[in-house]
DNA sequence: TCGCAGATATTCT
DNA sequence: GAATATCTGCGAG
């Protein structure tokens, strides 16, 4: 999969960790693990600042978890929560500058049969959940700092163009800790699945 | 549908 | 040493 002309390219993450967020939706994330290829399309997205964002895991500066959330665009940051749960985060904005997104929510595309066995045999709500993608996707902290545009283990891809009408911003989930202005914000976003599963479905 | 227990890495004191 | 976490699954109603 080197190459591939459809992978997103670091200059894709290198903005604004909102503007990423709205333009992730409708692309794939692909995971490929040996001869097996799972793909989702990306339907719920939640953008993460720095310094002035007190849901943010950086809201506190620099520590050794967060780091990789202060380095290089288009990697991945992937960490372990509620001692069981892994979340898988895209780092954005310039090399210095934190910023990420985190993938909230997928629609399976390939490879299913595979994320249903990993979810224990779960048919429904397959990847629509942070921590389920990552079970879904075999997505774990091995995977954190991956770079996500050279096109191995994990990466993106461009897949459906979705219209600006089509997307719903909304307060973030999970973050009953942050101030109110924080809480408030919004820097969810979401694509109605209804609508979403024509587009893809031819 | 709703409420709650779960089990540990990371961070703060 | 203690508190907290970008949540999920399960059991009761």
């Amino acid at each position: 999969m080197r190459n591939n002309p459809s992978i997103l390219q670091r200059s894709f993450y290198e903005r604004d960790a909102a503007s990423v967020a709205r333009d992730l939706l409708g692309k794939s994330l692909v995971r490929q693990i040996g001869a097996h290829q799972l793909a989702g399309a990306i339907n719920e997205v939640e953008a993460y600042y720095g310094a002035h964002d007190s849901a943010s895991h950086a809201s506190r500066g620099r520590t050794q978890r967060n780091s990789v959330m202060f380095g290089q665009a288009g990697m991945a940051y992937v960490y372990f929560v509620y001692g069981m749960h892994n979340m898988f985060n895209i780092v954005t904005e310039k090399e210095g500058v934190a910023g990420a997104v985190l993938i909230r929510s997928l629609i399976p595309q390939d490879g299913v049969d595979r994320m249903i066995a990993n979810r224990n045999g779960a048919r429904r709500d397959v990847a629509n959940g942070p921590a389920r993608l990552c079970k879904a996707l075999e997505i774990d902290r091995g995977l954190n700092k991956w770079d996500l545009t050279v096109g191995e283990r994990l990466w993106l891809e461009n897949g459906t163009t979705v219209a600006e009408q089509h997307i719903q911003a909304l307060p973030r989930i999970g973050i009953d800790y942050a101030e109110q202005k924080d809480r408030n914000a919004l820097l969810r976003f979401c694509l109605p699945a209804e609508k979403f599963k024509m587009q893809i479905s031819k």
